[in-house]
RNA sequence: GCCCGUGUGGCGGAACUGGUAGACGCACACGACUCAAAAUCGUGCGCCGCAAGGCAUGGGGGUUCGAUUCCCUCCACGGGCACCA
């Protein structure tokens, strides 16, 4: 007999070393079954796993144990994304050197991990920080590099004067670096960069094709790179006004069509024309230099006002040569969009009316809108970007915008000056080079020389690769590697001359572009992929993660896959044919009267009626229960993985992490909650045993009739197995644990309803013998369902709570593990009926139910329903309107 | 400002392609067991109403025999982008 309560800290521990003796989740690269690939974001090292990472890792692994129990080949591996900059600010702080700290918490984090019981091959283990790993990813620096991939270029960085390095504009607050408060510098930098924006084309078109990736965030990336067609246009100058004799200006416009709108021209301030006029105008190179402080602090663009200065520069039309447009230089022009320079058709564009209203240069609306009498149609305050019909416009007058756009870039193509059109179609993306050049220690080096003679040289192939120096110190701002005494002097490759090493290093995002690959085969030491090996199992079937890496991470990822199939170590294009993106994990906050945020292990929660109220543990103190939000540190409302599982369990956090919300959204985490999974796991452990009792003695051979009760049961099976099969494979996990707690009701129903006929269950225990007296209620076919019915239930919920499923599936009498236990199949065809009961409504009220045969036809339905006493009595003897049959689903009567 | 999403009992949520709204859980109430508590088991639980019945999926309108589901409009909340020409 097994005992009463099922004891989780001993059997967890205890499962989870037996799947590790036996190997169970290594999966090997050959092995003839069907692929399925699938992958948690890996985590950042930070020492500690957090409820996310419980959410995120356990549904990945539901996922994997399930197609495992499906037959698929599984792969399901876990890495480390391991550089990064919280190493480098605890090697400043706590004086411990980066490689060390990130190791500790690696290793702290894997026992965490491991205690979850995810059904990981952590033979495959990476680590983002090996130079094992970024060995190949500096080789395929220089592939992409050999390939024009790579570009050296200056680019404006925020600069931290203090820290002396680079910052994200995420680091930047309110205009000041995050770490050291310093007023951030906008700076030229030379950095290096990688082309994703040759790919902007295929990167946008091929998201109509990822139809297993949420909307969201095919439209997220849809906007990020934002595709627009246009016009590119030479407007010719008035040389005379121009600095240094300039003849032509270029711009870039959507609109062709508001061309006879235009009422002047604006150059970003960085634009080469309006810095060759500041050279000759001291009050224009202020201008300039004005626009340039503001840069790009967020709240300043927000409410910055539109800003120009008239550079004296006349542009003239290139429909009429004597129209003239003076040429301004305005801060809301931005030079690395298009040309970096517009014309301006204030009529339909909200900004240039704000422009012309306030320089006072008037505006002519050349569309209007339907409806409207182009006589009176005038525009003050709102600019018209609506359909309507060219006005004011010459030979465009009366035509739509489309057609207008057309003409315009018809004419203008067949104009030339010089010898080249004067116009050309242009396709802009938002999207620009992604930037990758740090100046940290801890990150990936690239693998490149600067030599006084030679110039860039790169680091010849068996020299890679170009490891970290361990002997750094932090003792002073700016970048370790460019202080290091020795690391960065070495002889040039090429000429042997005396010559410098690059010091920045690669942003992180690289190092996670590219390591679902390196899973497909983390041994191979020659090159970054094996091609048989990850061309058989990439792309990853299904990728989970959250939603805050929507853009970067997979732009990023799916950009290097591009990049990597074009240098030949992949095969494909897209990383990920499913994705799938986790809500938050949310907790209520609480804080006492003096304001001080309180962690849910100091406060005692008492029910009060229907409230409750908070106290603090230590004082008594009275704490206010605050709003639900994301956990987080500064909130205190963080809930530690670790005490819950030592609590309760790996397989109670599970569940909870399952069961409340629909993944895609936030869950709250509650005490109540969690107590709810406990109670529900020790039921199941009970209800495994008494189902087991009723079972025994179940014949091998399956019975050729079955009872109503044995029947039932089958029918609770089946229907409940076909339910959770579905769901799963939706990632419905909600819906799949209602279905077993569905299950779970029935079967102890059936159970109880058993009991009634005391010593029932355990009287037939060895069969024919004894069954024919006091064992009368439990008839072989009953536990034959039985043994059936509990078999599944622990099937069901074994990806979820997989060690209370190993323990249940020995007390079964079963040897094997139910890890590696085939899925059962559904009889769905139990689940038809024989007779249906379908609702009856009249007038679309649900009025009674009839209840009539499967195969029962329109006409007999029909009778049925208008012989109903709810039917008759609702028509008073009158004849039924329509009387309209779904087959198998409703009946409406309109009387 | 532009784009997108969400809105269902006290709470989390379910509902296939337009077909019985509220599965399942939490909370709550009552009862059983117990000296007692916990645990467990049973019953009830959208709102109004004694009942018959009526009203209910953010508000208003529409399409339909029938709308949580489709269309229009308004409101609230959440997210993304943010001077992209």
């Amino acid at each position: 007999m097994a005992p009463d309560r099922y004891n989780a800290r001993d059997a967890e521990a205890r499962w989870q070393k037996i799947w590790d003796e036996r190997g169970i989740f290594a999966t090997e690269n050959a092995d003839p079954r069907p692929k399925y690939y699938v992958l948690e974001m890996f985590p950042y090292p930070s020492g500690r796993i957090h409820m996310g990472h419980v959410r995120n890792y356990t549904m990945g692994d539901v996922v994997a144990r399930f197609k495992r129990a499906m037959g698929f080949n599984v792969l399901h591996p876990m890495g480390w994304d391991a550089f990064g900059m919280p190493a480098e600010n605890a090697a400043m702080e706590r004086k411990v050197h980066p490689k060390e700290w990130t190791y500790a918490n690696i290793a702290a984090m894997k026992k965490q991990l491991k205690s979850m019981g995810l059904s990981l091959d952590w033979s495959r283990e990476i680590a983002t920080c090996d130079p094992s790993y970024y060995k190949h990813q500096q080789k395929m620096f220089l592939d992409f590099l050999r390939a024009g991939l790579v570009e050296r270029k200056q680019s404006k960085v925020n600069w931290d004067p203090v820290d002396q390095t680079v910052l994200a504009n995420e680091q930047v607050i309110d205009g000041r670096g995050w770490r050291s408060g310093a007023l951030v510098e906008q700076r030229e930098l030379t950095q290096w960069f990688f082309a994703i924006t040759k790919f902007a084309p295929s990167l946008l078109e091929a998201l109509d094709v990822l139809d297993r990736w949420p909307d969201k965030v095919r439209l997220m990336q849809k906007n990020w790179i934002g595709r627009s067609e246009g016009l590119l246009v030479r407007f010719a100058l008035d040389a005379k006004t121009t600095p240094d004799g300039e003849s032509e200006l270029e711009i870039f416009t959507t609109r062709p069509d508001t061309l006879f709108g235009a009422k002047f021209m604006a150059l970003a301030p960085d634009h080469p024309l309006a810095l060759a006029a500041a050279k000759k105008n001291p009050r224009l190179a202020e201008f300039i230099e004005e626009c340039r402080r503001h840069g790009t602090a967020q709240a300043e663009i927000d409410t910055a006002e539109k800003q120009g200065f008239d550079t004296g520069i006349r542009a003239i039309h290139p429909f009429d040569k004597t129209w003239q447009l003076p040429v301004y230089v305005a801060n809301f022009i931005l030079m690395d969009y298009g040309t970096g320079a517009i014309f301006g058709c204030p009529a339909h564009d909200q900004r240039d009316l704000d422009f012309v209203n306030k320089y006072g240069l008037g505006n002519t609306p050349v569309v209007c809108p339907p409806g409207q009498d182009p006589k009176t149609f005038v525009i003050t305050k709102t600019a018209y970007d609506g359909d309507g019909t060219m006005i004011n416009s010459r030979f465009l007058d009366g035509m739509t915008i489309a057609q207008a756009k057309e003409e315009v870039a018809r004419r203008l193509e067949q104009e030339t000056a010089g010898d080249r059109p004067v116009a050309q179609r242009q396709i802009n993306f938002r999207l620009r080079d992604w930037g990758i050049s740090r100046q940290r220690y801890w990150g990936c080096p690239i693998p490149i020389i600067h030599c006084d003679k030679c110039g860039v040289v790169t680091v010849p192939e068996q020299d890679l690769p170009v490891t970290l120096p361990e002997d750094v110190t932090f003792d002073r701002p700016g970048n370790p590697l460019d202080h290091h005494p020795t690391w960065k002097h070495v002889d040039c490759p090429q000429c042997g001359g005396k010559a410098r090493r690059e010091t920045d290093t690669m942003d992180t995002f690289v190092d996670s572009s590219w390591y679902f690959e390196r899973f497909t085969d983390p041994w191979i030491t020659t090159a970054p992929t094996d091609r048989p090996m990850v061309d058989d199992w990439m792309p990853v079937d299904q990728y989970i993660g959250g939603i805050e890496h929507a853009i970067l991470h997979l732009l990023y990822s799916r950009f290097f896959t591009r990049a990597m199939k074009m240098t030949g170590h992949v095969g494909l294009e897209e990383p990920f044919k499913g994705l799938f993106t986790q809500g938050m994990v949310v907790h209520e906050t609480y804080r006492t009267e003096s304001g001080d945020w309180v962690a849910p292990a100091e406060i005692k929660i008492e029910a009060d009626g229907d409230a409750r109220r908070a106290t603090l543990l230590t004082t008594g103190e009275a704490v206010e229960i605050g709003a639900i939000e994301k956990m987080s540190k500064s909130k205190r409302n963080t809930v530690d993985p670790d005490e819950i599982i030592a609590g309760y369990g790996a397989d109670v956090a599970r569940w909870f992490m399952l069961s409340d919300s629909p993944p895609d959204r936030d869950v709250e985490w509650t005490e109540r909650g969690v107590q709810g999974a406990f109670r529900f796991a020790q039921r199941l452990w009970r209800l495994a045993g008494e189902a087991g009792e009723v079972a025994k003695g179940a014949p091998d051979a399956r019975p050729a009739e079955f009872s109503l009760t044995a029947m039932t049961l089958r029918k609770a099976t089946h229907s409940a197995l076909a339910k959770v099969t579905d769901d799963i494979e939706k990632l419905h996990f909600n819906v799949c644990v209602a279905a077993i707690y569905e299950f779970a009701n029935k079967l102890n129903e059936v159970i109880g309803d058993l009991g009634a006929d005391s010593g029932a269950i355990n009287g037939a225990g060895n069969g024919a013998q004894s069954g024919a007296d006091e064992g009368a209620a439990i008839t072989p076919d009953v536990r034959w369902a039985m043994r059936e019915a509990v078999n599944v239930l622990v099937q069901l919920f074994a990806p979820m709570m997989p060690h209370l499923a190993e323990e249940c599936w020995v007390a079964l009498g079963h040897t094997g593990l139910v890890a590696q236990a085939a899925w059962p199949r559904a009889e769905r065809e139990l689940l038809i009926e024989d007779a249906i009961t379908l609702p009856v409504q009249i007038n679309g009220k649900k009025r009674a139910d009839v209840t009539v045969a499967r195969e029962a036809k329109n006409p007999e339905i029909e009778a049925a329903v208008l012989a109903l006493d709810a039917v008759k009595k609702a028509l008073e003897g009158k004849v039924p309107k329509k009387v309209i049959i779904v087959p198998g689903r409703i009946v409406n009567v309109v009387a």
